[in-house]
DNA sequence: ACTAACGCGACATAATATGTCGCTGATACC
DNA sequence: GGTATCAGCGACATATTATGTCGCGTTAGT
């Protein structure tokens, strides 16, 4: 009565193919999936199964109606073989410190899961309040990430990756009521901690900024988002300067005098490929690279306020000059 | 004969110790960690079972004699359960973007797996080529962080995690050859893209700092490292100032005015609880906050040139009323 | 109220997981 | 170089279990 089969490789794609909370799957459904697998196999066995696996494993059975609905349990940990190595787990932690003021709680949050197994790995070495021996220094000030729904994250990260409409709640800047849009997701930019969708909105052509933290109340339409042709998101940003970042596309040839101090770290890590530092009297150092011309350059060299003189090219050194002007005003 | 047992958690219970490539574990290792784990079982068993479990998974044995060294096979993708759900995925492919340019390659390559398990679930989306419609703006240039070997990466890291000395070789700045050092590892820093292990040599008790990407043929010496009684990473940092940051311990009243739309995202992300954004006249705006003292915000205010004046506190005035001045001195 | 579909207990039986034994070959110790 | 030791593994008997089947109770849909 009994075939020939292959228990164990049968119940590994079971626990895969369950999905975690609030997910969840049928027991015909999974039978159906596994027959398609190639494990063919009686509806009996597939009950029998569960009902076993989910003493040895956190699976969870709500039963609607007389249908039974399989999910791993809320808030189950994950398993993963082979376990996390040390090392691992130790990147990990350097990532969840380093992420945490950078982006989007809610975000962050999906990876969760990953953070406390590589804590719990952590937990078996001697590095105990590693915490407190671990630092990674960030440039510029912690600004406060707003917080983003979990739903509207869910149903935002899955309409742009599935392609599909969705509506929602919509409370623009310095107005009260939420109005109710229809998306076409196009695509995502995360700046300064803020994540914005970049859509349009019902039929329409022309693209819209959402941010994520002001949208409430998502539902996911299940239709087909109606989607520019021929759209990509970096022309986008680039062509319309969209986000008011980049300044052209060209690049320019940096020739910059450091104090020695400043330039310290750039014999670290450098700025290109082509990268010179050249020392000039006792206490400056000159430094030439070829870098893109945006302004995010422009931003990194003022940071440095009166440690850098800009030499070159001439229009930057004039944009630079005309700022120490106007700065030189401010503190008359 | 045959004892009643549960075959199908003692076999997850071996996938899970059995460890990734290039650690490994003798059948004999195996079986005394499954006795422990309450799997009393002939280790006859155990060797079945792990030739059963190698036609299934990518278990991978070596002999060493006549041992069997047992170990996930190299590149072997992880396995896990529940298995990533797609926005989670989704997640994973923002941070790998976000921290391709910031953090060494050695340290991202740990976590190399999970991306690669997360762009497996993103090829069953219909988001192909998400990349080009995801876009994360960072500030400040992309600096070249300099690679570090893989080697002296887990020895590194395995030393600080297990609180063990090891032996390395050492390239100072401006020299070619390197020395040989025993290093007590104390904490790890992280600044502009360079990896630092703050540490003492042999018996000393001065703490130096060493560059990841400066050190070869690490050895793990498999002895108690000798660390300074005491020692705490933070205060280390915040007292020596020795990494030349953190200006003070105290917190700063900011009021400073900037133009409009350089204000303009604050509203969406805030420098600190109590920030106040006044409107002043037609094109400025006057923010007030409490900030921690320190360089970051200083670096913050002065990337934004002239569309920042600091109006108080008086002190912080004049550090940039002087800076205004020397800049002012150079573009005359 | 009737029917179809699901879950599940029971049962027979084929398949397999387990302990035991003994052989082989490599290592280690004298 | 001889011998004791130990790991791996094939073979075998057998207890255990995984599987298909059947039938009953229950629920949803018509």
């Amino acid at each position: 009565m009994r075939k020939s089969t292959d228990t164990l490789s049968r119940h590994w794609a079971m626990l895969q193919r369950i999905p975690a909370h609030p997910r969840w799957i049928s027991t015909a459904e999974l039978n159906q999936y596994l027959a398609n697998e190639a494990y063919e196999i009686d509806i009996r066995s597939t009950q029998r199964d569960l009902n076993h696996l989910s003493t040895r494993f956190p699976l969870y059975c709500e039963k609607d109606g007389r249908v039974n609905h399989w999910q791993w349990a809320k808030g189950a940990h994950a398993l993963e073989v082979p376990s996390m190595a040390p090392t691992a787990a130790f990147a990990f932690n350097l990532v969840e410190q380093y992420l945490r003021p950078l982006l989007p709680g809610s975000t962050l949050k999906l990876m969760q899961p990953y953070f406390v197994r590589a804590s719990g790995v952590m937990k078996n070495t001697k590095f105990q309040g590693w915490r407190k021996n671990v630092r990674i220094i960030n440039r510029g000030p912690h600004l406060q990430t707003p917080p983003i729904n979990n739903k509207v994250r869910d149903v935002v990260y899955m309409a742009l990756m599935e392609r599909r409409k969705f509506e929602v709640g919509y409370t623009p800047r310095q107005k009260n009521k939420a109005v109710t849009y229809e998306v076409n997701p196009h695509g995502l930019v995360i700046k300064e901690g803020i994540t914005y969708l970049v859509s349009t909105l019902w039929d329409y052509d022309d693209l819209k900024h959402l941010a994520l933290h002001r949208m409430s109340k998502p539902k996911d339409l299940h239709e087909p988002a109606k989607i520019i042709k021929g759209f990509d998101l970096n022309t986008y940003i680039e062509n319309q300067s969209s986000f008011a970042y980049p300044v052209s596309k060209g690049s320019l040839k940096l020739k910059v005098q450091f104090s020695n101090s400043a330039a310290f770290h750039l014999q670290e890590s450098r700025l290109s490929e082509d990268q010179k530092l050249t020392p000039v009297g006792k206490d400056k150092t000159l430094l030439s690279a070829t870098v893109p011309d945006s302004s995010e350059i422009r931003w990194w060299l003022l940071g440095f306020g009166d440690q850098v003189e800009v030499l070159g090219p001439k229009a930057l050194r004039d944009e630079f000059a005309g700022i120490a002007n106007n700065l030189k005003g401010f503190y008359l």
